[in-house]
DNA sequence: GATGAATGAGCGTTCATTCAT
DNA sequence: AATGAATGAACGCTCATTCAT
């Protein structure tokens, strides 16, 4: 409601929200009771319902505060005058930095709603979508501008991208697959180098 | 009993499965009652504890039945004397083929188990790793003969291509790209020949 | 059916019995499925409906097959040309020796039957006042007779000796008290010892 | 937020509590669905697991409750400077005004509890012989003064003793004898005078 | 805003019993 | 007689949501 140093009423929505990433990463949403989420926020039951609709609606609020910035991220990375992989890795990048920054919300993210098409996945596809899609159109336009090959399907590049990396974060997530500070460097410039070179040598040639 | 085309007693077991395939399918995992399965198959509801211990259990069932093919097929070619992206290509055409085949089955496998993170796939996790295990392997062998690229981690692409052919799946379940047959013999020949080559194009240089 | 060396039919029917026994002593009554009997009788799942009616028949036959022992015995004993304190000896012998005959049959009758009052207890109460009765009527007799006082209601003994006596065979069931052979022999002779004389001394008068 | 006669949150637990008794009584443990419980004490189905983790654990509550007053009126009495038999005299009086006081919750703890050797007696064996205990050492105490005869077992006195009053009690539940007001008066008299003196005339000597 | 008591629909599982062979 | 597959009613418990204060 203020923007100065206010705390009171957002202070406990905000706690909330920071205490349902905790809870959903560390147990998942369906095994998350909305007293759990109380309880690690610390807070009473009913403050939970005050402040949102749902147990569902705090998942929403979740994902939509995050993935409008990747969102707007990839909309200007795109519009830069940039090579195409060049904005392919600046994604690739982003995403890997909020993963980084907060990997209990990117956790939260990847596993519950993006890779789970069959509840909040279904629910937020045309926002999924978007995402994919600014892939999809840097590689038509590296198509376009004879950069990229022409006989791949530009959507496909766009679902094996976020496949690829939401599959790398899983396996961080879950341990996987070593997840270093050199390995976050070099895994976003490994996903774009594969998909734009190839893995074969073409030295040889 | 009888002989020849006796269908007996794994026939209800049987019905049960096919049933389960049908409905987890439809709604999805957790949306599913035991009673669901059951109309579905057309027996009666205490028959599903008859033949599997929980709704779990025949999930697990559905899932290991399958899996254990697409090992099964993994290993039989990575033993074969093949080039390394026949090999790969190999798998990701057995993948897209158990998906034309049984559409239904592999859309709960992915979605309810590979990707379910917080539930099947945290079960599964061993066996979903030995698949992802088969392509490194794969690709170790063809960095060792100087086929592919030393720089990149075989790890890595275990999980990019698994998670690339994956998220293609996803997309044809979810009628994000379309499903024709066309798309089916193309798609598997195209992950991996970007996945080989690079989306670059290597002739201008 | 027959009595000679005959086997076949009544053996299974009386193999259920046994298993019976021992599974009921072993889980209780109501922990025991009937799976559980025909597993322990190594018989066929329907074969215990073959040969009763329900679980619950399974249970009053063995009550009943023990009981009337115990009621026929008492009604001989109470014929006999014996005092009063011989007769009730001799009923809580028979007691305890049908204990050490067969400790997990009484322990079944016991615990659920003749102290559940709210199952097999309700619908045995004809048969087990029965044997209470015996010990009144013997103990009226010894009233009567100028033996025993007169100030104690005689129904009231029945209940105080039956109730007495199985709260030992309890004791032994659960190993509150040790149970050897000593004990045993001791046990029964006691209690009448103390049902007739009291606790206190009179010598001392 | 109010003083005085507040009744307040404790009142609808102590409402199911209470429901639990008459229902515990009337249908015995096994035969009362949670559901009864609750339309007797007039309150929604989910409040009874707001208050109690369990149906048992209702049961628990109702026994240790009443439980923990019998022991530390047997405690308090095992102190005072009285003779044995008035010991003994006062636990008995204790059970039997309980009873006389509260003759559902009674039946509900002797029924279900008590002499429920597989299920809620195994759960509570030290607490239900802590009760017996202190009548054996009433016993030895008694029998180290001389007041005693000294070949009795103590131990067994404690379960003689506990065994003919709940036999009793259970008469007076299932009306297998009077529950007049002068029963009450005399049964526990009896129940010791003849523990203690015995059913045979001694003047006769 | 804040609290937590109150609600009740929903569901997985159990298991005695029946029945076809 | 013997088998074990098939049936389905029953029930304890969970938990998102509502509501009175």
């Amino acid at each position: 409601m203020a923007d100065g140093v206010r705390v009171a009423p957002a202070d406990k929505r905000r706690a909330i929200l920071d205490a349902a990433i905790r809870v959903f990463a560390r147990q998942g949403y369906h095994s998350t009771r909305v007293a759990d989420i109380a309880d690690e926020a610390g807070v009473a039951y009913g403050l939970v319902y005050h402040y949102f609709r749902s147990k569902e609606a705090v998942m929403t609020e979740l994902f939509t505060e995050r993935w409008s910035l990747l969102l707007d991220a990839s909309d200007a990375l795109y519009e830069r005058d940039l090579r195409p992989r060049e904005k392919l890795a600046g994604i690739a990048r982003f995403i890997i930095d909020s993963y980084r920054h907060d990997p209990e919300l990117m956790k939260v993210i990847i596993v519950e709603v993006t890779r789970a098409a069959n509840s909040f996945g279904a629910t937020h596809l045309p926002e999924i979508r978007r995402a994919y899609d600014v892939v999809s159109r840097i590689v038509a336009d590296g198509q376009r501008d004879g950069v990229f090959r022409a006989e791949v399907d530009p959507d496909f590049v766009g679902m094996w991208f976020y496949g690829a990396i939401e599959q790398l974060l899983s396996g961080w997530v879950f341990g996987l697959i070593p997840a270093t500070d050199e390995e976050f460097e070099r895994a976003g410039a490994m996903v774009v180098e594969t998909l734009c070179c190839g893995l074969e040598r073409h030295d040889r040639a």
